[in-house]
DNA sequence: GTTGAGCGTT
């Protein structure tokens, strides 16, 4: 089938760029944001109506008008104030520059395929932009990869991207991150990341990056596997994880409670961040400069630490945008299960790499109207009202580890 | 069922 590709651009008269859609008509929103880091969405102009329509948007898959795609010009989302272009983020970065942070250090590429060579490496972040080193760790004896390995750009902004987005390499989902060594001391991890207890099983990475995207920032999320009920998010500004604290959250129908995450055990960095001795933190306002990726000064100017939090506003919006329903829906674990199982120190005689992920599922079924997170700019006018009928009879995640 | 993998023989 041959690809078709649809026009997306950051402004409805800007260049726009074209993207690949899935066999099935659908463009993944991963497939967004990799050309537009932060999207959570799209919208375009009706040609009918001379209104701006809002894509819809239902688990992390964007799905075409009636009309089809077409050859109009779809213009990105970004969550309420993330709204950044590239040229925005260089000039922010100056601010980084003084500091010193603009010099590109080696990233950590977690997750490998136990096949993937350097060369390999070196041909996939070479799309990205220039690569002066790769490397990929092997055990000493057996010459076996140990699953990750290191690249290193010439462009800060190369590297920018790459952290910001995963990763398919060799038919694997992979990260990109600044390796523990590299999270200097000067920048100590401040409370960025948040612990999602009472998550159901069917909340895949994706749907919490898609709802939390709401508050600002998120460059990480973490589900436990097996199912543990708990996640991790994390976030570029620590003061977007504090307002947090506290919260119940609705997440596909699901309240969730959020808390200060505590320092993972065998967590090497010194954590001068103190902890909360309530449940709302509001630790060290004022002062937050976001260090890694790009800072995101998001909502919370308006609020103060009383009255309507934005959790509470979100959560509102979310329960009126959301499609939703309490009914569980079926995931499509998304999620990626490198179930480097034994691996971790040293014995390693069969090793299985195993992965799960969707790919074009087709979760059709319903008529409703869906958007993105927390942009409240979206509309959806074809005046569809909410449905709540989904069929969703999709197989998920069948095995992860195991064999 | 409310606290997380894996981090570099230079």
């Amino acid at each position: 089938m041959a690809e078709v590709y649809i026009r997306v651009a950051e402004e409805e008269n800007e260049e726009p760029m074209e993207i690949p859609s899935e066999d099935d008509g659908t463009v993944l929103l991963s497939t967004v944001s990799a050309q537009f880091p932060g999207a959570c969405g799209l919208r375009f102009r009706s040609p009918v109506s001379q209104c701006m329509r809002g894509v819809r948007l239902v688990e992390g898959i964007l799905h075409a008008p009636e009309t089809g795609w077409g050859n109009l010009v779809y213009v990105v989302n970004y969550p309420k104030d993330n709204k950044r272009k590239m040229e925005e983020i260089d000039a922010s970065s100056a601010v980084k520059m003084k500091r010193g942070d603009m010099k590109t250090s080696d990233l950590i590429v977690l997750g490998l395929p136990w096949k993937t060579s350097e060369q390999d490496l070196k041909d996939y972040f070479g799309t990205f932009g220039e690569v002066i080193m790769v490397q990929v760790k092997r055990d000493a004896k057996t010459g076996n990869s140990k699953g990750f390995g290191f690249v290193r750009f010439t462009e800060y902004e190369v590297q920018d991207k790459v952290v910001a987005q995963r990763h398919m390499i060799d038919g694997r989902w992979c990260d990109c991150k600044l390796p523990n060594s590299k999270q200097g001391p000067d920048e100590p991890m401040r409370c960025r990341k948040v612990f999602v207890g009472r998550c159901t099983e069917d909340m895949t990475t994706d749907d919490l990056r898609q709802f939390f995207m709401q508050y600002g920032e998120v460059t990480d999320v973490f589900i436990p596997k097996p199912f543990r009920a708990f996640a991790f998010v994390t976030f570029a500004d620590d003061q977007v994880a504090a307002s947090l604290c506290g919260e119940d959250l609705i997440v596909k129908g699901v309240s969730v409670h959020i808390s200060n995450a505590e320092p993972k055990h065998g967590n090497r960095m010194n954590d001068r961040a103190g902890r909360f001795g309530n449940g709302f933190g509001a630790q060290s306002f004022g002062s937050s400069r976001s260090g890694l990726g790009s800072s995101t000064n998001s909502n919370l100017a308006n609020f103060g630490s009383f009255s309507l939090s934005p959790a509470m506003m979100a959560a509102a919006q979310a329960a009126l945008q959301s499609s939703w329903g309490m009914m569980g829906m079926l995931a499509s674990q998304q999620g990626q299960t490198s179930t480097t199982g034994s691996t971790s120190t040293g014995t390693a005689s069969s090793r299985d790499q195993s992965q799960t992920f969707s790919t074009g599922n087709s979760n059709y079924g319903t008529s409703s109207a869906s958007l993105g997170w927390g942009t409240g700019s979206n509309s959806t006018t074809s005046g569809s009202g909410f449905s709540t009928g989904f069929g969703s009879g999709m197989e998920s995640k069948s095995s992860g580890w195991g064999m």
